[in-house]
RNA sequence: GCGGGUAUGAUCUAGUGGUUAUGAUAGUGGCUUCCCAAGCCACUUGCCCGGGUUCAAAUCCCGGUAUCCGCACCA
């Protein structure tokens, strides 16, 4: 079987330590690899740029949280219900089925006790229905251990700490928070690799912002650039500003991100002609979502792989989380002078609601003083899902005038989320180069320097212990200027330079003759392999600046 | 999950029911050479896992796992 360029990057990142199976020994596991030596630096690499964009670039903060996730959290920003599917299997061919694909308008519930449904594909009866949640469930603590997930996504961690980062955040919007972290999903049957993980790494940013105005400060620097997008029909090349008022992306706000993010994935090495933006159909988005544009990367293995989603979030999730933990999340929108409004308030007869309501009077009590009163009609509370009418001889109301200084809202929230392991495939897809020398296959690794897992091969030309010296002095002084360097002086000069080709290195330092006359060295570069001369004493400045453009 | 193909050192690969399982690449040590995978010598690493058939299994059969292709799934 021929060799594709999939089969060709695996061979390279196992052989030389980017990527390898996980748990091999033991036959290994789907959907999990473990990074090498050369793949953990890349893929820190990767994420430390992604910081750069996200934290020095458009100031966002960054926390952590657990991977292991409070059932309640999840269950309330919708995961438990909308990761679940119920699923029925056939008795005789084994087939599974979504049971909503199978029923089609009729309640699952109705279907179960008819129970005559057959199987699509050979007509047998299909046994019970079962759910399936692709969240891994574990429990924390032993005895009365509470249920937990692991996280389907890190963005739930920053949702449930909103309050406290407003608060950080001086309470102005709009701000940012990320997090770089694991996720898990536990996939029904991951194929494709590197590409479809079941415990992958992401990058997310919750960018939480008022819905009145959603937009960002630098927009007019960035109004003018071109985003590449695609509406599943065709593609068109629109500045972002033109996109926004033409309503192809709804707002400033998720504009802006769609272009940082085109921005971050091109300094880190994406191919601009394998890269376009994506927007969802309606029946594709996330439950959470009112907009989402997917960037996809091209692939000759896979085409185009969804790499970083864009989601409009609205106030889905804090919302959420307001209303089932109770607890105010809300964020203030201040006026401009202080307003003095009258506001018609219920004093709530406690005399009078006590025996009439008995225990949940009291309930009832701080329902009613939340109470915005509009229509004096008629009360009603809403009392465990019951609407309860509260009668008239229970409360006052009273006409009262208030300073206002502003009004609570929920922030909506607009979400860049990266897949972290996609983008890292297809920057060695987008990066591979082969030819050949001397019959041979040669394969070279184009990684823009800011994130080659090596910076600089030092190479002494031949054995001679002068140039030995030299070359572990140039090194030590490329690693105290924190350059990461790989030694090397086995095998000849070629081979050398081919071994750092291989992995990406983009500058190789050679130590010859002349440098122990005349204190040179040469920089090869990867890509062109010319060389110039250089003094071994600007070396360390002239590869630092070379690596950080 | 279903159906089909595949599984031999770190990588690629030859091979047969029966001696010590090929070859190449890579790697290590040594000699030699030194600016784009040169050469010589020596060395290191392997038949996916479990069960069965057989005097004998890496080879045949069954099951599992991984992987590839198609279907389904991918919020």
């Amino acid at each position: 079987m021929p060799q594709d360029i999939y089969d060709k990057i695996m061979m390279l990142a196992k052989r030389r330590g980017f990527i390898y199976p996980s748990f091999e020994i033991y036959g290994g596991v789907a959907g999990f690899y473990d990074y090498g030596p050369l793949g953990s630096r890349l893929k820190l690499n990767i994420e430390n740029l992604w910081r750069k964009f996200y934290i020095l670039q458009d100031n966002c903060i960054e926390i952590n949280t657990p991977t292991i996730t409070l059932y309640e959290v999840l269950k309330a920003s919708g995961h438990v219900n909308e990761f679940t599917d119920l699923t029925i299997d056939c008795k005789k061919c084994k087939q599974s089925y979504k049971v909503e694909d199978i029923l089609e308008n009729i309640s699952v519930a109705e279907a179960i006790k008819k129970n005559k449904i057959k199987c699509p594909n050979c007509s047998t009866e299909l046994k019970d229905a079962y759910p399936v949640n692709l969240m891994f469930s574990t429990k924390i603590g032993i005895g009365n251990a509470r249920d937990a997930f692991l996280r389907p996504e890190t963005a739930q961690g920053i949702f449930i700490d909103f309050h406290l980062l407003y608060r950080y955040a001086r309470e102005k919007l709009p701000f940012g928070v990320i997090q770089v972290g694991r996720g898990y999903r536990n996939e029904v049957s991951p194929r494709q690799g590197i590409i479809r993980l079941r415990e992958f790494s992401m990058a997310e940013a919750e960018v939480f912002i008022d819905p009145g105005e959603k937009t960002h400060p630098d927009f007019k620097k960035v109004k003018d650039k071109k985003l590449n997008l695609y509406d599943n029909i065709n593609q068109i090349n629109l500045s972002v500003e033109k996109a926004v008022k033409t309503k192809v992306i709804n707002n400033q706000a998720l504009a802006y991100y769609m272009y940082l993010t085109q921005e971050f994935l091109f300094s880190a090495g994406v191919d601009p002609k394998k890269f376009r933006f994506r927007k969802h159909a309606d029946n594709e988005r996330a439950h959470y979502a009112t907009e989402c544009w997917d960037a996809e990367l091209f692939s000759e293995r896979f085409g185009w792989i969804e790499c970083v989603g864009i989601a409009d979030r609205s106030a889905y999730d804090l919302q959420s989380h307001i209303d089932s933990s109770g607890k105010d999340m809300y964020a203030l929108r201040k006026y401009d002078k202080p307003k003095t409004v009258e506001v018609k308030k219920i004093i709530p007869k406690m005399s009078e609601l006590g025996p009439l309501f008995m225990g949940k009077a009291g309930k009832i009590k701080t329902i009613l003083e939340d109470i915005e009163l509009k229509d004096t009609k008629k009360i009603t509370v809403n009392l465990d899902g019951q609407t309860v009418e509260i009668p008239k001889n229970c409360y006052e109301i009273v006409e009262t005038k208030e300073k206002k200084f502003g009004e609570k809202f929920v922030p909506h929230v607009i979400e860049p989320s990266y897949g972290i392991d996609r983008i890292l495939y297809c920057i060695i897809e987008h990066s591979f180069y082969e030819g050949e020398k001397k019959g041979e296959d040669y394969k070279i690794l184009k990684f823009n320097p800011i994130i080659a897992p090596i910076k600089v091969g030092v190479l002494p030309l031949t054995s001679d212990e002068r140039l030995v010296n030299i070359a572990n002095e140039i090194d030590r002084s490329l690693r105290n200027a924190g350059i990461e360097t790989y030694y090397d002086d086995g095998g000849s000069i070629g081979r050398r330079y081919a071994r750092m080709d291989e992995v990406g290195t983009p500058f190789c330092i050679t130590i010859d003759h002349d440098s122990i006359s005349d204190k040179t060295v040469t920089i090869r570069d990867r890509d062109t392999t010319k060389q110039i001369r250089k003094k071994i004493e600007e070396v360390t400045s002239f590869i630092k600046e070379k690596i950080s453009s």
